[in-house]
DNA sequence: ATTTCATTTAACCGTTTGGTTAATTGAAAA
DNA sequence: TTTTCAATTAACCAAACGGTTAAATGAAAT
């Protein structure tokens, strides 16, 4: 398996912390809760939304790993997870690694736009 | 303005990058480009789904300032941007440092959950 | 001037998202 | 055991999403 490959697994846990963290309230909780945990109604009313709506949020960033949800009592308290994160930030640096895959990496580039499969140039670059 | 305060631009724009982000054909889409700058209609074939469909994508990634489109003949060549991807490594980041505010951050931790504007005790660390 | 053709826009479709209120759950308090 | 109440689930809604096909656009080639 080549350096750079990646499973579907994992293809699916980027996007769910991705899709995590494109909305600016989940953002948020993450936020707060990454200074002191904090129970759902504290939440709620930060962001003057509904319990329930707070509570979705934190179902998606439950599953994107980014938040923990423990019972403490009668109240749920949510901290955060750094690790996801973490596995996003590496997706993005690999982005700006232009050699990512080394050696398969530079043949491809140097043999590439040369030929196609039906001998026709389809290279942009001559145009 | 307290260091970890940020602009409602630069928050749509987080939210902009982390939704491109989200789907898995875009992050397809930015492997590809980042090495070569690529045509739509190269990435549709790569992707076997429709030229609109590609197109709409690469708008969501504009938009998020992920993808540059310059016209090169009678092409669209498409290439990769790194700069929101650190602004987006970059929020990720600040959430793994726990005293990003500082002074202002050690304090309302200090005070925090004491007491409350009603005088009622809804620690939950209590129950 | 006309034709070609890469790309975008328009119109549409089913699913997902982010919110609501009302009902349910289930553990703590009484 | 009964009551209380934090949190979730259910049911619903409008808007956004990701895809499609067909039509429009606009620059290059003829």
């Amino acid at each position: 398996m080549s350096k750079g490959s990646i499973t579907t697994e994992e293809t699916e846990k980027l996007s769910a912390v991705f899709g995590a963290l494109a909305d600016p309230t989940r953002r948020g909780i993450i936020e707060r809760v990454r200074v002191e945990s904090k129970t759902v109604a504290e939440l709620a009313s930060d962001f003057a939304i509904s319990l329930p709506a707070v509570s979705k949020h934190l179902k998606v960033l439950d599953k994107a790993g980014l938040v923990h949800r423990a019972k403490s009592g009668k109240y749920i308290l949510c901290s955060y997870n750094p690790e996801p994160g973490r596995a996003a930030m590496k997706w993005i640096n690999e982005q700006h690694r232009f050699w990512q895959d080394s050696f398969a990496g530079l043949a491809e580039f140097l043999d590439k736009r040369k030929t196609t499969e039906n001998g026709t140039d389809n290279n942009p670059d001559s145009m």
